[in-house]
DNA sequence: CACGTTTATATTGCATACAATCTTGATAGC
DNA sequence: GCTATCAAGATTGTATGCAATATAAACGTG
């Protein structure tokens, strides 16, 4: 008699995190968060100390963020942490800048009211967590609206795009600390674009998702 | 006395193919031709005979390639080529087309005269892998020339997206057979292009390469 | 003292072995 | 005959060991 986690003739679990998925997520973290930072060599030996697992998956996990671009592995010569120069950020950016101008133009022809009511919701939460000045929870919800608006274009390829993207974003982001008064000034551009949204006024969202990223990179450039 | 490649101190020849690299790019090809039919289930050791090695870096090649969304990894259960269909197609294009769209109204800006003439003698290159009903050679320059026109924006995660969306469509492309009236029909789009190039028309270029998109597009996905 | 050479150490690359899980075919029960 | 259960086989997941390469330290030479 096993446990009751057996699975007779195969498992639906597919939410279940596996080894390779956890290291992928584990080891991403510490670079976002900068516990391993940029330019950083990353022995592997070490790794597998701090993570207990054996060099073999964890070397399949730092193939995979490789080609993530978060790791630059350097053949027999061992992994760094991928750097993130200013100019790499304006990149990133400007490239970000046009995935959300796509969204701008198609969300608002996309979204039900349910969609949209959603969105809400994350927007009224993301005006909580400003006045309360939690940072984490802030960061978490523009986060969360962000994702859900690629979402809603229903282009799994713009989603992945995005999200990989948002990702080196958010590396350069955990290094700076958040002018209060930038927080501010996003809030006030996330209105903007709900407003925007309600009235399904594309252009106008497009632009405005533009301008709010554009006031994104020029603040977190400022700060590198 | 070794080979004249020893390399006292640390080799500086970057572009070593390592059997990781050889690997990927392998499995890669094998997919994007469809020597690893969409959708086939991958068994390792299959894979490992085929191409003379261990598990090791098979495995490690199979995460990396599962990263870049050409293969499904699912735990304890084996891996398959990712398929693609119809829908996917779309996504592709549709993603393809918005960053077309900035590839065009930036490289009439960006480019010198000198990537210009590059880029017409490709053009040119191309005209007469039409004339000689070349297709391989056909599909390589046509390839080579969007490569350049995406590098020709300065912006490598631009370029790197452009890239990954674009194997994703060669691999649609291998399946059909290209009608001689679209090869026809796209060298002439691409004539437009060039046109609108060389007098830095960047709007024009932008919407050029929209259409030029599309219409491949259509032509693919009708296909299929 | 600087610099090139050699040797020792550390680290990565790959192959193999074993454990865990899934897949299959066979068998028994209804 | 059909379904459920179980066992044998196949496949994947992880750990470990050895070979290849790079890094460093020590050494000698000009």
């Amino acid at each position: 008699m096993t446990t009751s986690t057996i699975n007779p003739h195969a498992r639906l679990d597919e939410d279940k995190p596996d080894l390779h998925s956890r290291l992928i997520a584990e080891i991403r973290q510490q670079i976002v968060q900068g516990d391993l930072e940029a330019g950083m060599r990353v022995p592997e030996a070490h790794l597998c100390a701090t993570l207990n697992v054996s060099r073999t998956p964890l070397r399949e996990a730092l193939k995979a963020l490789s080609a993530e671009g978060l790791i630059t592995l350097r053949p027999n010569r061992g992994a760094v942490v991928t750097p993130l120069d200013v100019d790499d950020l304006r990149a990133v950016f400007e490239a970000k800048g046009v995935i959300e101008h796509h969204i701008g133009l198609n969300v608002p022809q996309k979204a039900t009211d349910e969609d949209i009511a959603a969105l809400q919701i994350l927007h009224d939460q993301l005006a909580v967590a400003e006045a309360s000045h939690d940072r984490a929870a802030y960061t978490e919800l523009n986060e969360a609206f962000h994702r859900r608006m690629a979402d809603l274009t229903g282009n799994s390829e713009i989603v992945a795009i995005y999200e990989r993207l948002q990702i080196k974003v958010l590396r350069a982001r955990y290094q700076i600390n958040d002018d209060p008064a930038r927080v501010r000034a996003s809030l006030d551009e996330h209105a903007g674009i709900m407003a925007a949204l309600r009235i399904r006024a594309r252009f106008d969202v497009a632009d405005r998702l533009v301008a709010h990223n554009a006031a994104t990179a020029a603040a977190v450039i400022s700060c590198v």
